[in-house]
DNA sequence: CCACGGACTGACAACGTTGTCAACGAACAC
DNA sequence: GTGTTCGTTGACAACGTTGTCAGTCCGTGG
């Protein structure tokens, strides 16, 4: 029987040793530096097949001052959202050799600048992804650049904020102006808005969308169908109650995302009132249960997983020199426009109902 | 005008030189070593908290063996419970000084076993925490424990495997069965059973759950009533459509999980099927959405998060060296068994159903 | 008064990698 | 033949921390 070997995980010098090369010759292979004999490169790549070495991390980022890995910043409590962004942020790292830290934290906490800047030195990232509504706070970003922490945000604007710090933007309020359009072109009259939460920028933005379609269309505000809450499945039931209350009830209701509006789904079930046909009702985001939930949401879908992974490029562009492929062709901040789709929860308005 | 000074983030030696000690008596603060004369203990404290130092991870895992990272393996398209494996993993992690690493990935892929086995290596992960299907390979086990790699496993048993490697399991047959004696109680014979994915051990517990409890209360097990499928909406959806197909519909159908039950749920709908007063069902898990369906789900609730949590710190415990508070608290594989939650999907039989 | 043990402290090397710089040989121009 | 340049390679130090081991100091017992 044999004896138990203890197979220790091989380093660089073994890899030289091996290879009969010096270390700084496997680094420059492992890095793709120039300067390397074609010949002895294919060598010094074949024994490091052979052995089946892999650099450390830790050495590697403690050495050079750069490091590779990312941070993502969140504080959401939907996780089809935060794993999207996940998803898509890693997507990113794995392509490109980066390796990902996720940091769920609390965006109400004052301490959260200092946290986030210990987070990274300990950690030794390269920068962080901030996604709202971390990303819309600019206290936090100017803390960010001002400790030299690279960042790049996602975050809810009509169009490039060009306040010189990078991000990627989503134009909520056009696609909640679309969702209003439908609505209205559906001949409903008196639509319901419910708000998010007043912390998200998105918020405001959906508002203002709503707000200009009804205006285009001639529509007069009714600020009775406007109503205060959060991005919850509750708070979409409360709300969607409190316009079943009104004298005259709208006729279709706009909740800010999914959840609400599966909440005010709830809310009209309980009250026996019918999906479409007496009340038609839209959300905002596909998530997956507003395919899952009958009748199905109409909605606006936002490729978040790819908005994620485009806000990573983005800031890898930032980390890498200028010249760069990836800097070259991420060095913008880019938009993005989530799509209405259209479901079974809205309806032509009842010509019954109008009377 | 002040010239802009560049603050370099302070070093152990910055705070030697500040303190008037050796690198080394800070280090010895630093990792609480006793050995240090209270006076002088606290005075480095006071100049740590000054400066403002934090420990380096990258140079701390580099030169002692042990570093300070897990990782966390799932593969699983439920965002849900993948966040509150995260979140139970990382609160564990976070009180323990861990940081983490989140590792989706393809459990059908050969490489997995490599792949795990390199990303440990790279990033000098102390271990690994397995979610399912990963948790339930055995080969995928043997190999991690062959190469030395510490993990702990979370799985679907109904008691301690015992095995010799560590795990926290679930009793997902107990929690199934409960939920099928609801149903029987609730006067139901003919009860529908729609699997989840087969490569999950807790699809073939829940069924064991099923089966044992019809046979406890004398019901024969009619095979047109299982159905195979996966712990999907579309299948529960198609499942239910085929049982509605048959000529003596049942008048419950227990799914997997909740995503399967929320299938079921839309096709009673599109049916015209009243629920829960033409169908019972229930489903399995405990989501959000099961609470914001309409009618509100009864489902077994499994508090993923601290089944997380409490494997991290089964996986913390077998680092720890014999002795250590942790290693004592933690060092045996738990149990847990997820709680019935009755909610409106579920009542009692209707006579004129049984005719 | 000296030896001795225990509590505390520090000098030094090491972890695995990359940046800096010098050295080597070959090719080329003069 | 000499000087210069270029492409390739290697020796060495350094990143920030901890493990090892050898002190130093003080109090105690002989």
């Amino acid at each position: 029987m044999p004896a138990a070997v203890d197979v220790k995980t091989p380093t660089i010098r073994d890899v030289a040793q091996r290879a009969k090369v010096s270390l700084k010759t496997v680094s420059r292979v492992i890095n793709n530096e120039p300067s390397v004999r074609a010949n002895t490169r294919e060598h010094v790549l074949r024994v490091i097949d052979a052995l089946g070495y892999l650099p450390d991390l830790s050495a590697r980022s403690l050495r050079s001052a750069s490091s590779y890995a990312l941070g993502v910043v969140y504080d959401n409590p939907n996780a089809y959202y935060v794993i999207a962004v996940q998803n898509g942020v890693l997507s990113a790292c794995r392509e490109q050799g980066f390796g990902l830290q996720i940091h769920p934290c609390n965006a109400a906490s004052p301490q959260l600048a200092d946290e986030l800047r210990d987070l990274v030195r300990r950690s030794r990232l390269a920068g962080l992804v901030l996604a709202p509504p971390m990303s819309e706070r600019m206290e936090l970003v100017r803390f960010l650049a001002g400790n030299k922490i690279p960042f790049v945000r996602i975050l809810s604007a009509a169009e490039d904020p060009a306040d010189g710090y990078p991000c990627v933007f989503v134009d909520d309020r056009d696609a909640a102006y679309e969702i209003t359009e439908h609505l209205i072109q559906l001949g409903h009259q008196r639509i319901g808005f419910l708000w998010g939460g007043a912390e998200h920028r998105s918020s405001p933005e959906r508002f203002k969308g709503y707000e200009a379609a009804l205006r285009d269309y001639g529509i007069a505000l009714d600020k009775k169908l406007v109503i205060a809450g959060d991005y919850s499945f509750d708070d979409g039931f409360r709300g969607a109650r409190r316009l079943f209350a009104l004298r005259e009830r709208p006729t279709a209701i706009f909740g800010s995302n999914d959840e609400i509006a599966a909440g005010v789904l709830a809310a009209a079930k309980a009250s026996g009132i019918d999906v479409p046909y007496e009340l038609s009702i839209a959300g905002f985001e596909d998530s997956p249960f507003s395919k899952q939930s009958w009748p199905a949401l109409t909605t606006a879908k936002q490729n978040t997983e790819e908005i994620a992974r485009r806000a990573a490029l983005r800031l890898i562009a930032e980390l890498r020199p200028a010249g760069d492929v990836i800097a070259a062709n991420y060095a913008r901040n880019q938009g993005f426009s989530p799509q209405l789709v259209i479901r079974d929860s809205t309806a032509r308005v009842r010509l019954a109902v109008e009377g």
